[in-house]
DNA sequence: TAAAGTAGTTTATTTTATAAACCAAATAAT
DNA sequence: ATTATTTGGTTTATAAAATAAACTACTTTA
């Protein structure tokens, strides 16, 4: 009845880096961090594991003389979100059983 | 930007037994257990932690001689539930921002 | 009366999230 | 010029959460 919710998306930092970067297509690291409310750190390991999963892509190039780190979602990562929202809409709706 | 998502409800066993509650008004344990495909020591502390909350009442009767655990929703869990749902459409609906 | 099933709880383990500490380079201050 | 300080992170340690395994108690069936 309950179809089990991706545990990578599951998670409210995760899932909000996720949900800026589709409206956003790319941000850097320092924008995510404000935007979120994160921790540099916490931010850091959670973008990982979207790397990992192939959610996201992490690009560490140079804006000057400072790194920049941009991030993007990728094919997979929308996929994911939008299958995502779709399962977890029976947890939301009560009154739309099957 | 992105609010706080309640943790209490921000938890796939949490918020499917409180989805339930929503819909059925009433339930026993072992069809709570069924319906989301819990074990039952899982469920059991997840149930315990939603009626510490005041989400939810555990009421523990008897049916014939059997134990019989019925739960129900409670009016702060009905609101905070709203609540969580509210909050959550805005990390869904990436397309919607303030 | 012994075995198996029902209805759970408690406790231990694993996983996850989070924060604190750290590192390196660049810029600003003295 | 060398010493803070800030920026942009990563790594590691800790705290919290989820989950499963083990256990209890009582009931029904063989």
């Amino acid at each position: 009845m309950f179809k089990p919710l991706d545990p990578l998306l599951h998670s409210e930092l995760r899932l909000a880096v996720v949900s800026l970067l589709i409206s956003t297509e790319e941000a850097e690291f320092p924008f995510i961090k404000e935007q979120t409310g994160a921790t540099a750190g916490n931010l850091s390991v959670q973008l990982d594991k979207l790397a990992t999963a192939g959610y996201i892509t992490v690009e560490k190039t140079f804006k000057g003389k400072r790194p920049c780190t941009l991030c993007r979602i990728t094919p997979t990562g929308l996929k994911a979100f939008e299958q995502y929202v779709e399962t977890l809409r029976e947890y939301l709706n009560p009154n739309s059983q099957e």
